[in-house]
DNA sequence: GGGATAAGAATGAACGATCATTCTTGTGTG
DNA sequence: CACACAAGAATGATCGTTCATTCTTATCCC
């Protein structure tokens, strides 16, 4: 059934790697549901029924959307962690979810992603399987000895302050589409206040 | 054009209310798009064209359903300011989130809520106006006179910390969809160190 | 009070549009 | 010629919405 030759051509790559920037594009603007094959189809500028050539159905396009989205976060974070400056990085973050940008992490992804996981039990395994890597990720790097460029604590407690963190990112989220032209110098302030407790030892 | 007689009859109001009820099961179930028209009609058991005596169209049907949900969460929090237990509260959202009641405050409606507001301007209209309205009121509280109930914070530090819990029970919502197992107990002393914090003069 | 009449309430079929998906056909290349 | 690639027409299903029609209920005149 799927004995398609040369499926990993590097050309079929390319046209993947169309139909998924076109894809996210429209699902940015139209949503999962609303956002039509046609629609991406005509942003990719091919036809329709070529893109059923290099994904199976509509679907799996949502599903190789989320899985990058989950990807490019865990990136985020990897950096997040090795850098000096948490808040900095922290409105970062917010900074990517405001601009709105369609290349990169985007807010209006994000939250139909997390929607789209009420219903959806393959969509919620992967978003949670990406949340459960962030938190050991994290909960590690706290947890580890002080010399080790961690900050020692107790397994219990990093745990909490891990969850603490990524529920105010999450949050984040939310409040850069509502309040996009929130005062920058304050906000900073804020979290700048936030970390240096989710931080102490 | 809309001289509907009898527009506003006990009736009318009791099939609207019918309408409303079923229309939120199903958009909990499959999400605005998803969701559709003769859906919704088998779940109230009416016919698909009587809906549109009731309703204009099936977009004012989530207007509808996304105001309504907007003003129980006002309710919710002006319980919430007028309540003692600020931390106790917040589990309460986390709680209802959890549950996944569909009568109730509905985290994966909410979630769809800020999805959808990022691509409608009436949608984001009505979620900003809640939002600030609910904004307003906390800033106030904790801005006012000591003798009065509230903390005599000055009005920025007020709005900062505002803007901290809003994002942070935002962040539970989504929280509470991919984390609806999470360990209670360590919960309750996370939030409860936050609010203190939050709380503190 | 009881049959004629009108209005309100509700139905379910029908509409055109659009959906995701498949099929047929054409085109260029080795 | 053969074969991967691509376009675009066809498919059946379903979408939101409308409409002609029927059922139900109230009103009126005698």
């Amino acid at each position: 059934m799927n004995a398609c030759p040369a499926k990993d051509s590097p050309r079929a790559g390319a046209q993947r790697e169309r139909i998924l920037c076109a894809a996210q594009k429209c699902f940015i603007e139209h949503g999962f549901h609303a956002a039509s094959m046609a629609n991406i189809a005509e942003t990719a500028q091919m036809s329709a029924g070529l893109m059923y050539r290099y994904f199976a159905n509509k679907s799996a396009i949502v599903l190789a959307i989320i899985e990058r989205q989950l990807q490019e976060g865990r990136a985020h974070v990897a950096r997040l962690r090795t850098s000096s400056d948490l808040a900095a990085d922290l409105l970062d973050f917010f900074e990517r979810w405001r601009a709105r940008d369609p290349g990169s992490m985007n807010a209006a992804l994000f939250l139909e992603m997390n929607a789209e996981a009420t219903r959806d039990p393959q969509i919620a395994a992967a978003l949670r399987r990406s949340d459960d890597a962030i938190r050991e990720d994290l909960v590690a790097w706290l947890s580890r000895d002080r010399e080790a460029g961690g900050l020692g604590l107790p397994p219990a407690t990093a745990a909490t302050r891990v969850f603490v963190l990524q529920t105010l990112v999450k949050g984040l989220a939310m409040s850069a589409v509502l309040q996009p032209d929130i005062d920058q110098d304050a906000l900073r302030a804020t979290i700048e206040a936030q970390v240096e407790r989710l931080l102490a030892p």
